[in-house]
DNA sequence: TAACCTTTGAAGTGC
DNA sequence: GCACTTCAAAGGTTA
């Protein structure tokens, strides 16, 4: 996808936001304009509706029946998912988020099966009915979705419509919304549990009670293993003294360790032969090298797919029943596709605060310095490459899914993931 | 045991 | 400025 401007300075994402949406914007005035255009679309759509009505003998309970049932397993996951769609239904309600533009096409609305909201916007009785209560922690105290629900006061701020569609915040340059911070600071990032209570929180309504945190903090707190981002010249200025204590043993000031940062002794870093040196907790001066041997391994922050993939990837899993994360995100890849732009728009400006904030964190930090950690070893043979190559793989991954799931009956009728993924394929969807 | 696979997007590199 | 490369997540697969 191309790139409007690389460097914004505080912009960060907020063009990528304009390119992408422009992109996808493109595709759907295309979509609306133009017949031609959704041929793809089209024929995918004609091809499941038509051989689901001559194979499926669907009807609305049948297709009811397909739906996913409440399962055991899923419902940590569900009671997540609960609360967090109601802090973007709030968020909805501030007038920005609207429903899918697609209603005409099942197949790629479908995907957000388990997603409490009818195409209007409004809460499905299912889950109106549900008695999902925002669970206010989840069972470790650690969300699975973290990066998502921790994301700024005002864009989970109920009644209040997003900030970045405040016009005098739009930027002068692009006139792309912008999102004010530094209130957008994320609690994910460091925050010291005084602060947690003195900042309000995006998600307040579902904040534990006061004097509890967000995160479960270990008796002994965590390690810092990056001391030098402990505090940095940005997070100072954001942040009055009070709410930066000093932390003597160089802990976080939260005990919490960024997401982002992973300890050499996580991370397969070659060289790293001991967990955590002295070194890594004190300030001590050391050989050039030996710091950056000792450097812990920095993430890039998490783009706007990848977050959508973090969110959606147990529901497609549980969906599909597929468990290749290579099969999962091929499904993915589609859904994401399929997603209006009001819907990438919430990841898209996910991903620009994840930016925003990581710059921030680690101003220093550049992709760059992640290149290399990976060793690469090239297969030779690369019959994948050519798109028979890697329709080969999703026909092998995903033939054997779905023969397995026929065999085993789990599922009375082709189910809505099975559905896409035969038309995909351009497979009949008699199971035989 | 660690890279590969697969997806999209951001950012870096090279020309 | 464009094309290409690398990495971010994830977990089963493969070398």
């Amino acid at each position: 996808m191309p790139q409007l401007n690389g460097g914004g300075g505080d912009d960060l994402g907020a063009n990528d936001e304009m390119i992408s949406f422009k992109d996808e914007g493109e595709q759907e005035e295309k979509i609306s304009e133009n017949v031609s255009a959704e041929r793809d679309l089209d024929d995918l759509k004609s091809s499941l509706v038509n051989e689901s009505e001559n194979n499926s003998s669907s009807s609305d309970s049948e297709q009811a029946e397909r739906r996913p049932q409440p399962r055991p397993d899923l419902d940590s996951y569900e009671k997540t998912r609960d609360y967090f769609s109601e802090a973007f239904r709030r968020q909805q309600d501030g007038g920005f988020f609207k429903s899918p533009h697609y209603p005409g096409y099942p197949i790629f609305m479908i995907p957000d099966l388990t997603n409490p909201y009818l195409s209007n916007g409004a809460l499905s009785p299912s889950a109106r009915t549900s008695n999902k209560v925002p669970v206010v922690q989840h069972a470790h105290h650690v969300h699975p979705l973290t990066p998502l629900i921790t994301y700024s006061n005002e864009h989970f701020s109920p009644g209040t419509p997003p900030s970045h569609l405040s016009p005098e915040i739009l930027d002068p340059k692009t006139g792309i919304p912008r999102t004010p911070h530094p209130s957008e600071l994320s609690p994910y990032y460091p925050l010291s549990p005084g602060a947690v209570g003195q900042i309000p929180h995006p998600l307040g309504w579902l904040v534990p009670q006061q004097g509890q945190h967000m995160y479960s903090i270990p008796p002994g707190g965590f390690r810092h293993p990056y001391p030098t981002l402990a505090m940095n010249a940005s997070m100072s200025s954001r942040f009055s003294p009070h709410m930066m204590p000093h932390h003597p043993h160089g802990m976080h000031q939260t005990g919490i360790p960024h997401p982002a940062i992973v300890s050499p002794a996580i991370k397969q870093e070659p060289n790293t032969h001991d967990h955590m040196s002295p070194s890594m907790h004190s300030k001590s001066p050391g050989p050039v090298k030996k710091e950056e041997d000792k450097k812990p391994h920095i993430k890039k922050p998490l783009n706007a797919f990848m977050l959508y993939m973090k969110e959606m990837r147990a529901k497609v899993v549980a969906e599909c029943t597929l468990k290749e994360s290579a099969a999962i995100n091929q499904i993915l890849g589609r859904r994401w596709h399929s997603l209006s732009r009001e819907e990438q728009a919430k990841y898209y400006e996910l991903a620009r605060k994840e930016r925003q904030l990581h710059s921030q964190l680690y101003p220093g930090w550049s992709a760059r310095d992640n290149y290399g950690k990976r060793k690469k070893r090239k297969r030779d043979n690369k019959p994948d490459s050519t798109p028979e190559g890697k329709g080969s793989f999703s026909l092998s991954v995903l033939l054997l899914d779905l023969s397995s799931l026929f065999r085993a009956e789990r599922t009375p009728s082709i189910g809505l993931c099975e559905t896409v993924l035969l038309a995909t394929l351009g497979l009949p969807l008699t199971p035989n």
